[in-house]
DNA sequence: ACCGATAGCGTGTAATTACACCTTTCGGAG
DNA sequence: CTCCGAAAGGTGTAATTACACGCTATCGGT
């Protein structure tokens, strides 16, 4: 039967599932966040340090966004070059940099939501709004048993 | 109440949540694949090439695996150099490049299956077996839904 | 038999990711 | 005060991914 079948056959990889479909997720997203100018990877990033009030340590911002602080570095870069945040010393700790998103940043954040607005309605008009409140809360489940 | 949450807020955003839990996952599965030389996209690959009977047009593979079909061609070259895997023209069809494994392919699909149990023991010892096939499920329903 | 349309593939190029390693700074033990 | 381990960051380098483009082969209509 089903719930018998066995789960240590590659065909069941958890890596390899999650992988596969987040790829064709993120295809739509990057379709519709291109008209304004920001990558899929910085979206989340300028949302998530918004979120935080706006400044936020490197290392911080990164654990939030479940991603390796060397990539969060990367993709800082392009995104001090427009203008849309700057780093800057903590005046308490000099190892620490923050984090800060500019008035650009958020204006470009406006626009960032209009088109991710778009991709996150076509997105869930899918896959329906009830499938993805439950495969979210997995997913959560998932990071907090691996972290 | 809960179900009646707002999904339209980026903190619900199905790309970057899918995203962010396949990186944490997929940092396992590297590890122990590592040992036996093939990467985390290298794998997959053999296996379901394996899976197809040994032989499969390169379009077919990608598909078959949810991947762009030049990502696949990138990949598959290391396989190629280092003799797991040949490509050849199609006989029927001089446009079609029939990618085989090759005994030494699957000589190291066997190694890589002993590492990849490693790692989906390791990652189904936390998540739970019963969660993961619900989550299975839910995510190939994303990806019918999306294709 | 010919020619435009299409399918299957590969390459140039750029974005994204992360491991290994180095630098700078802080904090505490001696 | 000095020194050394730990913490925070950044850079070199390599793997992975995919879009745009071009090439070759096949197919179908005339």
């Amino acid at each position: 039967m089903d719930s018998a079948e066995d789960l240590l056959n590659p065909v069941h990889c958890v890596s390899h599932n999650l992988q596969k479909t987040a790829r064709i997720v993120a295809g739509v997203y990057a379709e519709e966040l291109r008209t304004c100018g920001l990558s899929r990877g910085q979206f989340p990033l300028l949302q998530q340090l918004d979120g935080m009030g706006g400044s936020a340590a490197v290392s911080v911002l990164a654990s939030k966004l479940y991603m390796d602080r060397t990539t969060l570095t990367r993709n800082l870069a392009p995104l001090e070059g427009a203008g849309l945040v700057v780093r800057e010393v903590d005046p308490g700790d000099a190892r620490v940099r923050r984090v800060m998103i500019t008035d650009a940043g958020r204006g470009r954040l406006v626009e960032g939501r209009k088109a991710w607005l778009r991709a996150q309605a076509r997105t869930l008009d899918r896959i329906g709004d009830d499938a993805w409140r439950r495969l979210e809360d997995d997913l959560r489940q998932v990071r907090r048993a691996l972290s």
